[in-house]
Parts: C-alpha cells; sequence; structure tokens
DNA sequence: TATTGTTATACTCTATAACTATA
DNA sequence: TATAGTTATAGAGTATAACAATA
C-alpha cells in the first residue's frame, strides 16, 4: 500500500518544551470539554460557577482577574450564565455587580466539579503521586514567567 | 484605599491540573509568540518551517498531520508561507503538492530556530534538569490521551 | 483619575460540510 | 472508495478602542 504514510517522517518539534506543554494542554482540555458536555457547561464556565460559590457576592471583574479573562469578554460569559439561571446579579456600588450562585447554579458546580474532579483522576491516573508531584510544581514555576496584563 | 481588590479572593482552581496546565500553555506560547515577532512568524508558521525543512518533500497534509491541524485549515497556513517566499510547493501527484524551503526559507527558518532554542532555555532555566525531564515525561504520558480525528 | 460594565469590532484557532480531482 | 487540496462558514477565544456611570 502506498496509503497516507508508508513514508516515515522526522519529528524535530516533540522535543520542544512549548510544543508539547501546548499539546498536552490540548489534549486535557478536549477530554474536559467532553466530560462536561452532559451539563451544557463549557470548562471555563464551570469554572466560573466553581469560582462564584467560592467567593460570594464578587464581581465578574474579580473574575476575570483570577482568570486572566479582559473585562470585555467576560461580559457575554456571565450574561450567558445568568440567562441560564445560574447566577444572579445584584447591584453593590452603581457601577459594580456582586455576584451569587442560585439555587440551580449550586446544583450545576456540583455536578460539574464532580465531573471535572473525575476527569483530573483519570489523567492523574497515568501518573505516579511523585510525578504528578513534579508536575504540579513545574508549571507553577514556569508559570511565574507570565506577562499578561491585567486589562 | 479600597481600589481593585483590598478583598481576598478564595482560590479552588489553581489546584486543577487541566486549568495549571492551561495556564502555564498559554503563559509559554505568549512568550514563544513575543520571541518571534522579530522575525514575522507566529509560532505555528515557524513549526511549519522546521519540519519541512527536516521532511524535504512532504505534503502539507503530512505536516497537518503531524501538528493535529486539519486538512482545511493547513491551507490559509501554507498559502501565507508561499506569498512570503519561504515555502515553494511543486506538483507530485496531480493531487499532491510537495513542500521544500526557498533560501529566504531556510535563512527564516534558523532565525526562528534559534529564537525558538533561546526561549526554551530561558524556560528550563527555571527548573533543575531533573524537573525538566520529570516535566517531559510526565506531558508525554498525558499526550496518550488524545482522542482527536486525524482529520 | 481610576474602575466597572458595556458595545463594537477584529483576528486567530478550530471545526464541519461540501466540492473537485486524482489514486 | 480513499486521499489531497480547496472553499465557505461557523464557533470559540482573545485583543483593542471607546463610551457612560460611578468611585
Amino acid at each position: 500500500m502506498q496509503t497516507p504514510s508508508s513514508r516515515v517522517f522526522q519529528d524535530p518539534i516533540s522535543d520542544r518544551l512549548g510544543y508539547v506543554l501546548r499539546r498536552a494542554s490540548s489534549v486535557m482540555m478536549a477530554d474536559l470539554g467532553g466530560a462536561l458536555a452532559v451539563t451544557g457547561l463549557r470548562p471555563v464556565e464551570a469554572t466560573i460557577l466553581i469560582l462564584v460559590e467560592a467567593n460570594p457576592r464578587c464581581t465578574q471583574s474579580d473574575i476575570g482577574r483570577m482568570l486572566g479573562i479582559k473585562r470585555a469578554n467576560m461580559v457575554p460569559l456571565i450574561a450567558g450564565l445568568c440567562a441560564k439561571g445560574l447566577i444572579d446579579k445584584s447591584p453593590v456600588d452603581g457601577r459594580s455587580q456582586s455576584l451569587t450562585l442560585t439555587a440551580a447554579g449550586r446544583d450545576r458546580r456540583d455536578q460539574a466539579d464532580a465531573l471535572m474532579r473525575a476527569h483530573e483522576a483519570r489523567f492523574e491516573a497515568m501518573l505516579s503521586s511523585g510525578e504528578v508531584d513534579a508536575l504540579r510544581t513545574a508549571l507553577a514555576r514556569l508559570m511565574l514567567n507570565d506577562t499578561a496584563e491585567t486589562d
């Protein structure tokens, strides 16, 4: 056969740290997206529910800063969660609005969180506990190079 | 002062492996993008030049399979590199075209590769060599969970 | 002056469907 | 029947600029 590749290719990029980091991240995010599909939430939406529950009465700007998402891009995210009846806004400032989970939001958060933890456990099961610790340590170290502006 | 946050927030997501993986990846990619800006190439374009040099006469579909980029999305990437005079196409099949670097493409590849290696060295310098090895091993293991279709 | 929320906009990345032509 | 290249299109994610209201 002479189908897509009897040819063997040189692979000069699988030893590039940035490349493998990006690919591993995209594999894990794709898995998470699939795991969360039953909740009707995307990973970022599930993450917001978790953050709002842990920080009741925070603002959407607070969430944006925690996640590295710009103010302008938080608007449709929060609006979507409100439209789904998972989050309530209430004015605090006149310019700020505090966020809290609705009862449905708490249920959905719990459902999503359980799926996220199971997802994480599936990936961690591929590593020894020492490897997991090493991975977390290394990633935390690399993140110190973050140069992104707050907004 | 009562500026953006005298308030301290709970952070229930920085211990989620998927989240830190995604953030670390985006930090490193942003740094790479900045480092490559002087070449006028995006990270994916530099990567393609490196792959074409290592695999002369490969097709754009071959590149797509190596990088996990779909056929349809390879079209503007390769067209852009051709328009810049960095890659030449020549028909092999009637349906396939083989890719090779032009002289300018080789120069640009070398320039970009040097910047990529320096970029990588800056990040690896934040870790011990044992930590670098552990990180690479762990990431390679996680990537085995890849469920993406070829095309 | 700085911050919050917002609108509008644009660019990149990714995904699907469909088509042509070739093998 | 499968592959290569292509077009068109849609959805995410992310970025900037600008504005109003408020602190």
